[in-house]
DNA sequence: ACCGCTACCAAACGGCCGTTAGACGATGAT
DNA sequence: ATCATCGTCTAACGGCCGTTTGGTAGCGGT
């Protein structure tokens, strides 16, 4: 025995960081954590265990397991968010800006599987008020692509029996849905998905002439 | 006291029932409860107080807290197959077959709420096994919606350039996010949105003549 | 040489989890 | 009257959960 023996030669497999780089490798570790077990069946201990750390320690940077899902949850969805929004206030006829949203869209959640898939599953085990304040009181999203539905409706572009709350919501499910079958390098291309189901969605709402 | 004293009184608010009305209640209940809290966050605690008996008692009719998951997953499966697969064989051209199974499935959906968004949200709780167990060896619900599109397709009604897979995907995509905003009582009726639905997804695939 | 802070460890906490074993009262058949 | 069976209770099991508390090594500043 060289070591000062017993409790020192234990120094487990610990890298000592610095905060904010601990807190990125913590968020893009828990993200992925939540996606491969779901939040609720996902333990502390699992996240702790990838960061080489123990699972108290997490309490250094977070005040309970909840935050975390919080965290990732938020980030995604403002990124997102921000994606169809740039989109939808590029110049073009309404119908035009729908495509280039939906293409953003699908091409974004394509990009960022795991997060998405994280937000879009995993949502509904955040309380109530932590998930509006994600949501935003109504919506955001939902209203991106319901308000340009709406304009399209007042030009004429699409047709006058329709609800636009329905056509964004049926808008919003084909487009959503991608999380559950897209796989990257498998049969389509992100490319080729955002295109098509665009070219479908405005294709099911434009005004026949 | 005029009980024989001590233990006998504490007879809890148990009622004794016959097997099958029991199994009966037991699915409804724990349907309702992975419904509320997800299968995760659900314990046998919260199924067995319900019932009015003691989580230990279940075992007398499961072998474990996922057989419960299993059955009900598949039950609703099952169902809502036979209901997309019968209006899948009506006569008619395949668009119109289309519709009708469209219509028959967002109305099922509707009609089974909560076994529905059970079957669909915690189907990623089950083990991979389980999981193709009861989605059939490959996809049975998807094959159904893109077995008509391609047929439609060689008929000429569905735009040639089209892929089934993909049209059937952004299809079961609209109608499959239903269950995540439909309420009974709520904006729309299940088949005012069963209609629309179909309407704009045949629109979308439909060529242009 | 000392201090204070930062990033973590060590060890425990109460609590609930799914699951099992054995006992037992009521019921219905013999 | 006896007896098997059925549906449930009682009582525990080991195990993991999220969280808390109190330490402590190492570093940068002084």
């Amino acid at each position: 025995m060289r070591q000062p023996a017993g409790r020192s030669a234990r120094r487990s497999g610990g890298e000592r960081k610095p905060r904010e780089e601990r807190w990125a490798e913590l968020i893009e570790v828990a993200t992925r954590v939540f996606y491969e077990k779901g939040y609720d069946a996902a333990s502390l201990q699992d996240i702790a265990d990838r960061l080489g750390m123990l699972k108290g320690s997490l309490y250094y940077y977070i005040q309970s397991k909840e935050d975390l899902l919080f965290d990732v949850i938020s980030a995604v969805h403002k990124e997102g968010l921000a994606v169809v929004r740039a989109r939808a206030g590029t110049p073009g006829d309404p119908l035009q800006r729908l495509r280039n949203v939906i293409v953003g869209h699908v091409e974004h959640t394509c990009q960022n599987l795991v997060q998405t898939t994280v937000f879009l599953h995993e949502l509904s085990a955040l309380p109530p008020e932590r998930r509006t304040e994600v949501l935003g009181n109504e919506h955001a999203y939902q209203g991106v692509f319901r308000d340009l539905i709406e304009l399209a409706q007042k030009e004429g572009l699409v047709r006058a029996d329709l609800d636009p709350r329905l056509a964004a919501l049926s808008v919003l499910g084909s487009t959503n849905w991608v999380y559950r079958w897209f796989r990257p390098g498998g049969e389509f291309t992100a490319e080729q998905i955002a295109a098509e189901l665009a070219e479908m969605a405005i294709r099911g709402i434009a005004s026949t002439e």
